[in-house]
DNA sequence: CATAATTAATTTCATATGAAACTAGATTTT
DNA sequence: AAAATCTAGTTTCATATGAAATTAATTATG
C-alpha cells in the first residue's frame, strides 16, 4: 500500500483530465521516458489513454473512468472480497467497477468459478482467465454501462439460485440503506437479490458520504460490506447493529 | 466502389500483417502525412490497428478482424439488406462481420429498430445509435467472439418471435447447405432460426467456396440470400432452384 | 465563364516516441 | 565480503508524429 509513483502519476492525471508527459515528468521529478513506462503499464491496465504528448483519463460515463478513482482501494477490497468466494462455486456479480476487480482476482488466484452477471464490461475484463466461466444474462442491453437491464433479465434469472451476490453502491444513508442512480439498473440488481441467499456489498468509503436517487436495499438485507478504513465511525456502528459483517482494508 | 486509396491499404496491411508507415507510402506514393491519416481513419472504424511508426492488422480470431477482410463488398451487401427492414420492426440478427454492418447502417438510415442478438460486438457496434435498441439474450460467454451460447440462449429465446432472422456462416455445399465452424454458435443460431419466419444470410461470396464443419442450415431453410456477384453460376442457379431469393450486389 | 469556396494532399517544423546502451543501487550467489 | 546478477532509472539518438501553413485540384456560385 505505500504509495508508488504509479498513484501519483494516476491521481494527477485523474485531476487534470488532460496533462503532458513533459509536465509529469517535472512534477514527480523523473525523466520523460520513466513516465512513459508507466503511462504505458497504466494505459495497458486500461486506467488511462494515451495521445501523443498527453495522458488523458478515461470518459467519465465509462466504466473504465469509474475503475480509475481510487484503484489501489478497490484493488484491496477486492483482493480481500476473493477470499469469500470458494473454488468451484458459482456466484452472481453485478456491474461495479469494485466488483470487476473481484472478477479478476479470482481469475488470478485460478479458482474455477463461474460467475453469473449481467455486465459485458466485466465479461470481456476477465476474458483471459480459463478458469473462470462467465454467464451473462439477457435484457435490454445499456451501452453507457455495458450493462442488460430490464424484465427480460428477471426471466433469465428464474434459472438461477446461487448463495453469494456481489454488488456496489452508489449512495448510503443510515436510516434509509443503500442507494443506486439509475432506475433500470437498480431495479435488476434487486431481481437478481431475489435469487440470492447472501449480499455483499463491495464499495469504497466515499459511497458513505453520498445520497443517490433510488433505494436499492435496506440495511435488513445486506449480509457483508467490504469497504476501508475511512468509514465515519456513526456509519461503521450503525452498520454492525444491523447485523452486517463489516470488513475494513 | 470505385477502388480508394484507402482501400488498397487495408489490403496492403492484411496482406503484410504488420508493415511501416514509410513503406506503405512509397508503394502508394503519396506523402506520409497522408498515409497517417487514412490509417487514422481506418483505425477509427476498427479496421486495423497502429504503433509508432506501423499499421497492424487485427487479432484473426477478432471480430474486427473479419470485419476488414472484404470490406467494402460487405459494406454493400449490408446497405442492400437494410432495405429489407422496416421502420419501427423488431429483427433478430445473429453474430457475423457483415451482420454487424447491416446493424450499423439501420442506425445511420434513423430507423428505429428494435435489434435482439447474441452479439455483445454489435451491441457495442452500434452503441451510438439512438433510434436502434439493442436486446442481447442471455448465455454463456465466449470471449473469442463476443457472444453469447447454449442453452440458457435457448431458454431466453422462449419470449420471442419475429419476422426476420439475419445470419452470416462459414462455409457451403450445394448437397448439404451452409455451415458453420463452431458446434455452439451454430446450435445456438438454430435455436433463433426457430423464433423467427424468415432466414435471411449475408456473406460475401468467398463463403460459397469453402467448407465448414457443422451443418447450420439445409437449403429448405434459408429464405433469402444477400451476397456479391462472384457466386460461381453453378451455385447460383442451385439456390434459384431452391426456392432461394438471391440479390446480388 | 470566372471567381470564390471546398477539399485533398504536401511541405515544413517543433516535439514525442521507442530502442538501445549506459549507470547506479539493490539483491543474490559464491 | 567480493563478484555477479537484477532492477529502476537515465541518456542518447534516429525516426515518427501532429499541427499548421502551403499548394493543387475540384466543386459551387454569381
Amino acid at each position: 500500500m505505500n504509495r508508488s509513483r504509479t498513484d501519483d502519476l494516476l491521481e494527477i492525471v485523474n485531476q487534470k483530465r488532460k496533462i503532458e508527459v513533459t509536465k509529469l515528468a517535472e512534477i514527480l521529478k523523473v525523466s520523460r521516458v520513466t513516465v512513459r513506462k508507466d503511462l504505458n503499464a497504466l494505459e495497458e491496465k486500461g486506467l488511462l489513454q494515451r495521445q501523443h504528448g498527453y495522458a488523458i483519463i478515461n470518459n467519465p460515463d465509462d466504466l473504465s473512468y469509474r475503475l480509475a478513482q481510487n484503484y489501489q482501494v478497490k484493488l484491496e477490497i477486492a483482493k480481500k472480497a476473493a477470499e469469500l468466494v470458494k473454488d468451484q462455486s458459482i456466484i452472481m456479480i453485478e456491474s461495479g467497477s469494485t466488483c470487476a476487480l473481484l472478477a479478476q482476482q479470482l481469475g488470478k488466484q485460478g479458482k474455477k468459478v463461474t460467475i453469473i452477471t449481467i455486465s459485458y464490461f466485466i465479461a470481456n475484463y476477465v476474458a483471459a482467465y480459463e478458469n473462470l466461466n462467465v454467464i451473462v444474462l439477457g435484457g435490454a442491453y445499456q451501452p453507457s454501462s455495458q450493462v442488460v437491464v430490464g424484465p427480460l433479465v428477471r426471466q433469465t434469472l428464474q434459472e438461477f439460485r446461487v448463495q453469494q451476490l456481489f454488488i456496489g453502491t452508489d449512495g448510503f444513508d443510515l436510516q434509509m440503506g443503500f442507494f443506486g442512480n439509475d432506475i433500470m439498473r437498480t431495479e435488476t440488481v434487486q431481481s437478481m437479490a431475489e435469487k440470492a441467499s447472501e449480499l455483499i456489498i463491495l464499495t469504497d468509503s466515499s459511497k458513505f458520504q453520498k445520497m443517490g436517487s433510488i433505494r436499492q436495499f435496506t440495511l435488513a438485507e445486506v449480509n457483508q460490506i467490504y469497504t476501508d478504513k475511512e468509514v465515519p465511525p456513526a456509519i461503521k456502528t450503525g452498520l454492525e447493529s444491523n447485523n452486517i459483517q463489516l470488513h475494513l482494508v
